[in-house]
DNA sequence: CTGTTAGCGCATTCAT
DNA sequence: ATGAATGCGCTAACAG
C-alpha cells in the first residue's frame, strides 16, 4: 500500500545505519558533511537517504546543535501593503537557504511585541527581522541577548545597537524639491504628521526644507500642513483633509504639493477629484513609497521609489550573515531610492 | 549587572527542581498542568518560574511530545491583500492560543509549494493552512500523512479530504443579480474569467447565471465578458479591458456590469473614468471581495463582503481543534457573506 | 500526590 | 575513516 507508507514511522539516521552496517554518527557526518568519511560512504548513504525518503528531524537537530535555521520576524501590521511586499522579500531569500520564517503582527501594540519576542526567544530562533513600528525599542532591547542578530527594516530607533536597513528619507525629499523646482515650481506645500518619536517623518520634512533651501524657496509654514497625530487610515483622512486645505492652497498659490507618503497622496489626489480640481493642471502632487496603487489609479503618482521587496532581501542576507557570524552590528544601510516620474506632476517652465 | 542576566544559561526545570528539592518531573507537571499536583506547590513552582524568569524550550518539548504548538501556512501570494487580511485573522488567534506561525509563499507554483510542506513536515507542523491557491491538490496531498489536521481557506480543491472554509460564492452572485435586478436593472452584463481547474470562478459564473434565471432575465453571451487566461494584474489588465467592451455595452444597452473580483471592478472604473463614462449614473458595477481599495476610491464599491479577517479566525479555531482530536476531516464550511450597498449602482427602478 | 527512569532524534565528543 | 557513548531539555511511563 502506498498509503500505508506515508504513514508509516519516520525514517531516521538510525534506520540508515542499520541498513548500511555503519553507525548513526558516520550516518550524521556523512549527510551533514561536519567530517570527514569516505567518499563512498557518503555516496551511499545519501542514495538510501533519498531511496528511503529520509527527512531530517529539525526539531531533534535543533535541540542538539545551537543551529535551528529559524528566523523570526516581527512587524506592526502584515496588511499594510507595504510591509507585505518587504516581507515577501524576506521570504524568498529565507525560503531559498533552507531557513524557515515565523511571523508575528503587534499591532502597533508594544505589549503584544514583548510577547511576541519572548516567544521567539523560547523558539530560540537564529535571529530577529523587525519591519516597520514606532521607534522606541528599549522594551525590546531588554529581552535580547547582547549578540543576538537583529535587523530592523524601515524603523529607525534612537541609540540603536543593530543594523537597520533604510534609505535616505531626507536625501530622497530634498531631491524630490529639487525635481518639483526644475519643473518650474516655486510654491511648494507639505503634507503629512509629525510626532517626536517617529524618525522617519522627521527625516522626511527635514529633508523637504532642505530642498527649499537649496532651491532659494521661501520656507511658509502656513503650507506645511502636518498633522501631530498618527494617522490610522492615511488614505481616509487625508481625501477629507484635501477639502480642508483647498482654500490655503489658492490663497497662497500653491502649485506643487509633496505629500509624505503614497497613501496621503493618494488620499489627497481622490479628495481633490471630488472638489473638481485637476491634477496635474491645477495642482501637482508627489507621494513617497511607491506602493502598488500608486501605479494603478490615475493619474499615476510621481513618488519615491523605495525598494521594498530589494530591501526585504537584503535583510535576510545581512541577517543570515550575521547568524553565520553569531553576533549582532551596528550600523545603518541605506539603500539606493529613485524619483519614479510619473503623471501628477505638471511641467510649468514655461 | 542587568545585563549579565540576559546572558547568563538559561534557566531549566531541573534548576528549578533543585532549588525546590523537587523533582524535574514535578515541576513539568506543576508548569503544564499534565497531572495532579498539589496547589501549594503549584504555587511555589510558578512563582519561583517567574522569579528566575524561567522560559520553556519550546524545542525540547517539541522533540518529547508529540505536541509541537507550531502552524504551517502555505499561500500562493503573501502580497495578495486579500490574503494579507486572512493571514492576519490566522495570526491573531494563534499568537493567542500560543502556537507559532510559520510561514511560506509559493507565488502559485507547485515545486515551491510542495517545497514548503516538505519543509514544514521536516519541522513537525502540527498542522496545515493553505490558503489560496489553485484546485490541484495532488502534490501536496501525497506529502501529507492521512490525518495531518488540514484546513484550506478560499482554496476548494476537486475531491477533498480536508477541511474547506470558503463563502457560498453561486449563492452570493445569485443575490447581487436580485440587487441589481431590484434596482430595476435589466440587462446585466458579467465581467472575469474562467479556467476549467479554478472552482471559485466557476462558482460565481453559475451563481450569475443562476440569477438571470430567477429574475427572468435573458442570457446574453455577447455581454459575457469573460477572459480565458488567469489575469496576473487584474487591475491594469481590466482597465485596459473597458475601453475594448464599451461598444458592446452600449450596443446591447448595458445598465450594469457584475465582476468577478473587487480588482476587476475598480479597474473596470477606473477605465471607464479614462473614457468619461459616469459611474453609477451611465453604468453600475459590483465587485467581489470588499477589499480596502473598494472603500476607499470614489464611487464606493457594491460588492460582496467576504469576511476576510474571520476566516482566518475561524480557520486558526478549526484547526487548532482538529490538532486536539489528532485528525483531519473532510467537510467544508461556508461562511456568511453580504453584499455591502455602496455608491457604484444606480437606482433606475422608475 | 510525587519521584525515578528512560528516551525523543540528532550531533558531538572521545575513542579506536 | 569510523564507532560508542553521551546529552541537549523536556515529558511519558511507571512506580511508589
Amino acid at each position: 500500500m502506498d498509503k500505508n507508507k506515508r504513514d508509516s514511522k519516520k525514517i531516521t539516521i538510525l534506520d540508515i545505519a542499520k541498513r548500511l552496517g555503519i553507525s548513526p554518527a558516520t550516518v550524521s557526518n556523512a549527510l551533514t558533511g561536519e567530517r570527514y568519511v569516505k567518499k563512498e560512504t557518503i555516496e551511499k548513504v545519501k542514495k538510501l537517504a533519498v531511496d528511503l525518503d529520509y527527512r531530517p528531524n529539525f526539531i531533534a537537530r535543533a535541540l542538539r546543535s545551537k543551529k535551528r535555521n529559524i528566523i523570526g520576524l516581527i512587524t506592526s501590521n502584515i496588511r499594510n501593503p507595504f510591509y507585505a511586499e518587504v516581507i515577501s522579500g524576506v521570504e524568498d531569500i529565507l525560503s531559498k537557504k533552507d531557513y524557515i520564517l515565523v511571523i508575528n503582527s503587534t499591532s502597533f501594540n508594544k505589549d503584544t511585541e514583548v510577547k511576541g519576542v519572548k516567544q521567539f526567544n523560547n523558539l530560540l530562533v537564529d535571529g530577529f527581522i523587525f519591519v516597520g513600528g514606532l521607534s522606541d525599542f528599549t522594551h525590546i532591547h531588554q529581552l535580547l541577548s547582547m549578540d543576538t542578530p537583529v535587523v530592523l527594516i524601515n524603523r529607525r530607533i534612537t541609540g540603536s545597537k543593530y543594523t537597520e536597513i533604510t534609505i535616505d528619507y531626507k536625501k530622497a525629499m530634498t531631491k524630490m524639491v529639487d525635481f518639483l523646482s526644475d519643473k518650474g515650481h516655486k510654491v511648494i506645500g507639505y503634507v503629512g504628521w509629525k510626532n517626536d518619536s517617529a524618525i522617519i517623518p522627521i527625516e522626511k520634512y527635514s529633508g523637504y526644507l532642505e530642498g527649499l533651501k537649496k532651491n532659494n524657496l521661501t520656507e511658509n509654514k502656513n503650507i506645511i500642513f502636518s498633522k501631530d497625530k498618527i494617522p490610522i487610515r492615511e488614505f481616509r483622512e487625508y481625501r477629507e483633509y484635501a477639502r480642508e486645505i483647498y482654500p490655503v492652497i489658492l490663497k497662497e498659490k500653491v502649485t506643487a504639493l509633496i505629500a509624505q507618503t503614497d497613501s496621503i497622496a493618494l488620499g489627497l489626489m481622490d479628495g481633490f477629484r471630488e472638489l473638481k480640481i485637476k491634477i496635474p493642471e491645477e495642482l501637482s502632487i508627489t507621494g513617497c513609497g511607491n506602493i502598488s496603487q500608486s501605479r494603478s489609479f490615475y493619474p499615476l503618482l510621481t513618488t519615491i521609489n523605495i525598494p521594498k521587496i530589494r530591501m526585504g532581501k537584503f535583510a535576510a542576507e545581512v541577517l543570515i550573515d550575521l547568524i553565520s557570524r553569531g553576533k549582532s552590528k551596528k550600523q545603518t544601510i541605506y539603500l539606493k531610492s529613485t524619483i519614479i516620474k510619473r503623471a501628477s506632476v505638471a511641467d510649468i517652465s514655461y
